[in-house]
DNA sequence: AGCGGAGTTGCAAACATCTTCAAGTGATGT
DNA sequence: ACATCACTTGAAGATGTTTGCAACTCCGCT
């Protein structure tokens, strides 16, 4: 046994933890996407980008895929959508547990 | 329209992304604990843990209850404990979804 | 009033994360 | 070969978080 447990989800939680991230996160859970899609969408840098994607990476949230002159990343636990949603619904303060996980999940974030 | 959501959903990610508050919140979700009964199970000091369940008060995942001559915490957010299993199953690979929520968290958890 | 147990707060040093700039890689078009 | 688009990497300053110490409050007890 090498790192404890709660310690590996308090570093799972935290790379859920910034802005750019999430947003990059909910764009991948609707559809693939490449990174200059998310660039054109993400009021931040490329290099900033890559650096998120990078941390995402990492923790094998996601995967990247050179294709045909472009990378395009993907979702690769897509349980991460169950959290995104179940955190909306704790900040929406009402709570109504359990799934309506279905919808828009872009068009309900903003 | 204030913070955007996808921000408050990165602090709220941020305040689990922490190894002492994500054991306290395992603990707290077994049952309510007075301060000196985490410390006797947590290895900080007593001013480090004060701090912590401030930053989950804070985000008011918890709640503190004076009785009895001791402050008692208690988890305001049931659901949190459905994020940590979650949080589990994801990091535990196999992701096999879908609650087996009931059983015990802490025995699971270490 | 004075003491000890139970917690909290303020603060500064140590540590981690974030952002940007500059430089670099790889593939494609001319 | 050169330019350009699409990305990534490294490094450094700015910013944020964590930790431990000391000082403090708020009881209840004697």
């Amino acid at each position: 046994m090498g790192v404890p447990l709660y310690q590996r989800k308090s570093e799972f939680f935290r790379t859920l933890g910034h802005p750019a991230r999430i947003r990059i996160l909910e764009l991948l859970s609707e559809r693939d996407h490449a990174v200059h899609e998310l660039l054109a969408v993400l009021p931040i840098e490329a290099s900033n980008l890559s650096q998120q994607l990078a941390v995402l990476r990492r923790a094998a949230l996601v995967v990247s895929d050179r294709r045909d002159g472009q990378v395009v990343y993907s979702v690769s636990v897509p349980e991460v959508r169950h959290l995104l949603t179940t955190a909306r619904a704790i900040l929406s303060g009402l709570v109504a547990d359990e799934d309506d996980d279905d919808q828009d999940l872009v068009a309900a974030s903003n």
